[in-house]
This record gives C-alpha cells, structure tokens and sequence, in this order.
DNA sequence: TCAACTATACCGGCTGGACGGTCTGTCAAC
DNA sequence: GTTGACAGACCGTCCAGCCGGTATAGTTGA
C-alpha cells in the first residue's frame, strides 16, 4: 500500500471538457492516431487523452471496435453531408456532381482540406487495421458517389478518373508519398476541369 | 545496412522447401498480412508459415522491423524493375513515361496485376503501421518516377493526373473501396490515353 | 588421419511488458 | 434508494525479443 490513490483528479489534464464525455473521446482518439498512429490509440491513451479513466471509456464505448464503429459512423455522416454540401454550391447541369467532387479535392484552402482529409484517414486506418469490415459505412458512401458521378452526364471514364485522381492523392497525402507543389496542384485541377467540361 | 548474413551461393545442402530460407521468410510474412491482414503477421507466425522456428527467424531477421524492412527493400526493387521495365516497353518519344504508367496501372491481365497490387499492398501497410518512417525506400522510387513524369513532355498537370488516377485505383483496391467493372477501367483507360496523346 | 575447434544455421522455452476487457466501488442527482 | 456516469484495480492473453542449446560443415594443427 505504499502508493495508494495518490492521483486524484483536481483538474483534468487536458482540455477542460469541451462537449459530452461521448465526443471529446471520439476526439481523444482520432487526435492520438493522427499524432501517434494507429498503433498507438489504446483504450487507456484515449481514455486520458479525453480526460475520462478507461471505465469511463468503456461505459460509452463497450469495446474497442464499438469505438472504432463510432468514429467512422460519425466520419461518413461528416462526409456525406460535405458532398451534399458540394454537390448543392455547383450550379445545375451536367457534370455537376463532378464539379463538386472536383471542388471537394483541390479545394482552396489546403489547410482546412488537410486538417480534414488528416481526420479522415486517421479513422479510416484505425478502422481498417482493426477489422477492415469495419469501413462498410464508408463504403456505402462511396458508392453512392460514384452512382452520382455515373449519372452526371460526363463522357465515359472521365467520372472515373476525377474519383480515382482525388483518391490517389488522398492516398499520397495519409502515406506521406508525396506533396504535390501548388503549381502541380493547379495545373492538375485545370486539366481536370478541361476533361469534365467535355460532353459525350 | 545488411541484416543476415551473406548469401551462400552454393546449393544448400538440404533444402526443405522452396529457395532459402530468408527468402521463405520474407514470402511468408507477404502471406501472412494477405491472408489475416496486418495485425496477423506475428514473428511466430511468420517463422510457421515458413517452415522454420522463431530463432531461427530472428536469426536472419533481427528484429521485426529488420524483417519489415527486409520486406519492404525487396518491393521497392521490384518496383523499380517492373518500372524500368514498362518504359522500356514503350517506344521512345513523349509520353514515353505516361503511357508506360498507364501500362503498369491497367495491365490487360488483371490477375497479374491484382496479384502483384496485393503483395505491395501488404507489405505496404504492414510497414507503414509499424513506423511510417520505413516507406522511406518506397518514396525514393515514387520521387523517381515523379521526375521521370514532369520530364516527359506531357502538357502540365496530365502526368499528375496519371499518376494519381493509378494511385487511386491502388488504394480503392487495397481498402476494398470498391471494383470498378472491365467497363469501367477501359474507359478510364481510353480517356487518360487521349489525355497524354495531348502535347503542350 | 583424426581430434579439436569454430562458424553457420537453426531450435524453442522464457520473460517482461502492453493491452483489451471485467468487475467492483464511488458519488452526485433525482 | 435507485440510477446514471464514471473510477481504477485487476486478470488473461499475446507478443517481441532474449538466451542457452544443438547439429552439421568446414578448418586447423599434430
């Protein structure tokens, strides 16, 4: 008995509770994979992190995969509603879903894109090492993207490679790959935006 | 930088299975994240699956990292070679590099390329969920190829948009996005063709 | 020629630490 | 006095890495 409960908590350590104990884990957690990676969020870690002792994770989050199931519900929602969101700032006709996917991944501000595209990969790791099944919500989404894109009254294939040339370039963002430079950014938004102003 | 010792380039005296046993090692531990993803590939399980004992193991590969970045040594060659081989493929002239690209991204026999896209997708993730920092070699030959695209005389932003197009793909594949149908892929295939017969 | 020695290529038990999940305890609010 | 929202000790499991042992081939020296 030498150390008893010597640590009580006065003050939390962190953050002094912004929004229910729910969030601020769901929070917790993307924050220590995005800083420490996925092998690094443990049940405790993001028990700290949000400032709650790990029962009290486990009262909102059952188990480790319920947490994962949460921070990926919470990021397709995120997403459809961004892409709604996209889809309705473009003016109608065709090519519109495409234009708004094209927006969605060159977007202007690159420091809002990243801090974004950063969260979502962090989910989207973690849930993927964790038991790729996991990604299904995501999935959903996706495809009904990509019917979007399909009806949106573009030439064959150029749907296809808006889609696949925003993904490449999440990718070489999550993994570190590459950095494309503004100017290879701009110049790959404007060839782009020539291939989707073609009509079949 | 060499982990293992020299090769012997006699016949070894009893071979129990197929090629040396480093060699075993290595395609097992590929296995092993194919078949039961990243968090299956333990260094027990790696030495069962080829055949030998864990020190024995550990005596070619130091340490888990040493066998992940034995692992990750060896993609990075190959890709390279596959690389250099593609553009060799390909008659000289501008382009020359993008449509070796292509070639490589739409292999015209998809279980080829599956097979191989899967063995650098398990290596690829295994390492990167270790410590990131080990797709060092990796980055060195996508830098490669990045500079060989900007040299190749392509209007500016089309052999970005390849680049990336083939990066998406990967990743759709890899995460089990989604499948895009033969359909699908020839006309992506046919419109990043009339996107790099394009000249500045 | 043959015993002693050394290097190579393994074998497999062990340990210490980390992690997910359980369980009991606490305490304020209703 | 019951319930909701935690706290935190504890347990079983898993795994990386360590270490002592072993078998065989090759080398050396008398």
């Amino acid at each position: 008995m030498s150390d008893g409960p010597a640590t009580v908590q006065a003050t939390p350590p962190q953050a002094p509770a912004a929004g229910d104990a729910r969030t601020r884990i769901l929070d917790a957690a993307e924050a220590i994979v995005r800083a420490r990676g996925v092998s690094g969020l443990t049940l405790e870690a993001a028990a700290r992190e949000a400032g709650v002792s790990k029962g009290g994770l486990l009262y909102h989050f059952a188990s480790k995969e319920a947490l994962l199931t949460g921070l990926l519900a919470r990021m397709a929602e995120w997403m459809r509603l961004d892409f709604e969101a996209a889809i309705a700032a473009q003016p109608e006709g065709p090519g519109r879903v495409a234009r708004a996917m094209l927006a969605w991944a060159f977007e202007l501000t690159p420091e809002a894109s990243n801090e974004r595209c950063d969260r979502a990969a962090a989910v989207f790791l973690a849930a993927f090492h964790h038991d790729p099944a996991l990604l299904g919500p995501i999935r959903a989404v996706i495809a009904r993207m990509r019917e979007a894109v399909a009806a949106d009254g573009l030439p064959p294939g150029h749907g296809g490679i808006i889609m696949a040339a925003g993904d490449g370039l999440f990718m070489a963002r999550i993994f570190g790959l590459y950095t494309p430079t503004g100017q290879e950014r701009q110049d790959m938004h404007a060839a782009l935006s020539r291939l989707l102003e073609q009509r079949p």
